[in-house]
DNA sequence: GTCGGCCGTGATACCGTTACCATCAACAAT
DNA sequence: ATTGTTGATGGTAACGGTATCACGGCCGAC
């Protein structure tokens, strides 16, 4: 910068100028220092920037990226960046709650602009440090069951996990069963499965331990799911599965054992994932817009960063059933 | 910083050798440091400490995340990262050479130690700015058809897809089909061509354009491409998809249209996604580690940061023909 | 006893940018 | 003619670390 400050002939802080707030530059200055900042190559140096200025980076922990919709959700939070100039800085989370204390203070450590955190943070320190430090928080993807430590954007998993149960019933189910990948730690999983007892006990279906079972969050799990419950309740009118990639492999396993779905046993997804409409049969699943979930959590942190408008604290992106052939 | 050298009665500068250096610290000053750190939930600022030493980030342009097994080599990446204390800089990108160009600008501008770039760049100017600047750069996916800037690490793209056709061809089929996402600019999705018409040619059987189509990267794509090819060709024995993606939609289409796999068509694809192994029939495809991938191109980076052995610069991670049920 | 080297520590400068305040010319208002 | 206002530009300091060199004390070697 002082080079090219140099070449043109004016003081560092004009090329910056010229750069962050060209109105306030004259057009023939402005049109000089582009040119040889063109001919040069030179590119600001933004750690500099974000040391002395505002930050541009938005920190985000996700869970693993292979399964699920996550991959969609940092889609949304990428693109929204991108458009707005800022940058994403990524770290993986979703162990102990240790680990995601650990995965925030190295971001911290960066001095973002702010946060995007899957709901709800853990840790009593990881909540403490983000009060301290004050940095703007989104937490993703739930929006029941706990205080936002700043903001929240996301969907009500105990409505949504309610609304299937109870259309599933509505259908004429009866015996209904409900597997879960491992929910320990995990608000979103933990809501869902409120949300499907709760719907079992409006309905006066007591909700049993029986009809419930925790497996990995794989297409093998699922179709081992779909045995375990099979075995254990002969009855088993359908069976709702809080991920649509259980619920895939759920349809291979019946597909295997040649049972009809939905004749023999009914089965529901949740997501919405690109196959669910593709399957044979089309997988009756619910649908959370998880890319406009990542978009919309960038936009809040940039209302808070940037405009000066009082922002509601939280965000609640709907959801939808979708009625297809597989229950 | 300033606040704990203060608390402790030493300079800063020996706050910051106890982080950085331990054994250059006595232990008793070390100890009184870490713990006036630990008291005060004092964070280093990696701003400060990227601009004067070397930086700790990593950036990386990424396809969109959605398809594919992307997900998998960011997570590798990621994993890898965190591990040896790097940061990820995400960024996306995989749409015109100009984007591609402002997304590796907007990279440089963080002071990178080290870029994950798709192979092969493409832009001229991209390829210059990278000369220029001198990051180490890794071009990760595909190792042949061109000179990468300054390492690779991928398979060839080429080799595994004159495999997997040449494996359908020991199987008796003759009718060949391919399909494949649009592969203007890509050069993994290139070389798979390549590879595929290779075979063909080898195999004696006349690489014909009848046999290939281009669709969308989505489980309706690969439906559709094979409605294209069974009409234009009605001896169409297999197709073979560039991507698992399309396969199983594929797969699915046959299902809708009462065809027996492999009976009447069979079919295979490319990525073994986890799902491969699940369908109805298990999905033949070609097997590429990815998550390896990832894991080693941030290896490849930090050999060359932090280690002085001569490195070599293409790193291929191999592939394996997975024979299953479909083909 | 003197010297050279090592160890723990500190003073200083600097990385590249921008906030803050100062300067100066030109022009309008009084 | 003097004062006030606006617009363009610059000087200086500061953000928070660390590279570099310097310093004093302690030790073993001769």
């Amino acid at each position: 910068m002082r080079e090219i400050a140099l070449s043109v002939g004016v003081a560092p802080i004009t090329v910056s100028r010229a750069l962050k707030k060209p109105s306030s530059v004259s057009p023939e200055t402005r049109r000089r220092i582009l040119q040889a900042i063109e001919e040069v190559g030179f590119i600001p140096n933004q750690l500099a920037s974000s040391m002395r200025g505002a930050g541009r980076i938005i920190g985000t922990v996700v869970p693993p990226l292979i399964n699920s919709g996550i991959a969609e959700q940092v889609q949304g939070m990428s693109d929204e960046c991108r458009e707005r100039g800022y940058q994403l800085l990524l770290m993986q989370g979703d162990f102990s709650p240790e680990a995601e204390d650990e995965a925030i203070r190295a971001l911290l450590g960066w001095r973002p602009a702010g946060l995007i955190l899957q709901a709800f943070v853990q840790g009593p320190v990881a909540r403490e440090m983000l009060r301290e430090t004050g940095v703007p928080v989104v937490e993703i993807s739930e929006i029941r069951g706990n205080e936002p430590i700043d903001m929240a954007v996301g969907v009500s998993n105990f409505d949504a996990a309610h609304a299937m149960t109870a259309h599933l019933a509505a259908k004429g189910y009866r015996c209904i069963g409900f597997v879960s990948t491992p929910i320990h730690g995990n608000d979103r999983l933990r809501q869902r499965r409120i949300g499907y007892r709760q719907a079992m006990a409006d309905l006066g279906l007591s909700p049993v331990p029986e009809l419930e079972v925790e497996v990995d969050i794989t297409p093998q799990g699922g179709a081992e799911a779909l045995r375990i419950l099979t075995a254990r309740n002969p009855r088993l009118d359908v069976i709702f599965c809080s991920s649509d990639t259980l619920a895939i492999g759920a349809v291979q396993e019946c597909h295997r054992l040649g049972w009809k779905v939905p004749g023999r046993l009914a089965i529901a997804g949740y997501g919405d994932v690109d196959l669910a409409a593709q399957l044979h049969p089309t997988l009756t699943t619910v649908r959370v817009r998880r890319y406009d979930m990542g978009r919309r959590a960038v936009r809040q942190l940039l209302r808070r960063l940037e405009g000066d408008a009082p922002t509601q604290a939280i965000v609640a992106v709907g959801f939808e059933i979708i009625e297809r052939e597989s229950a």
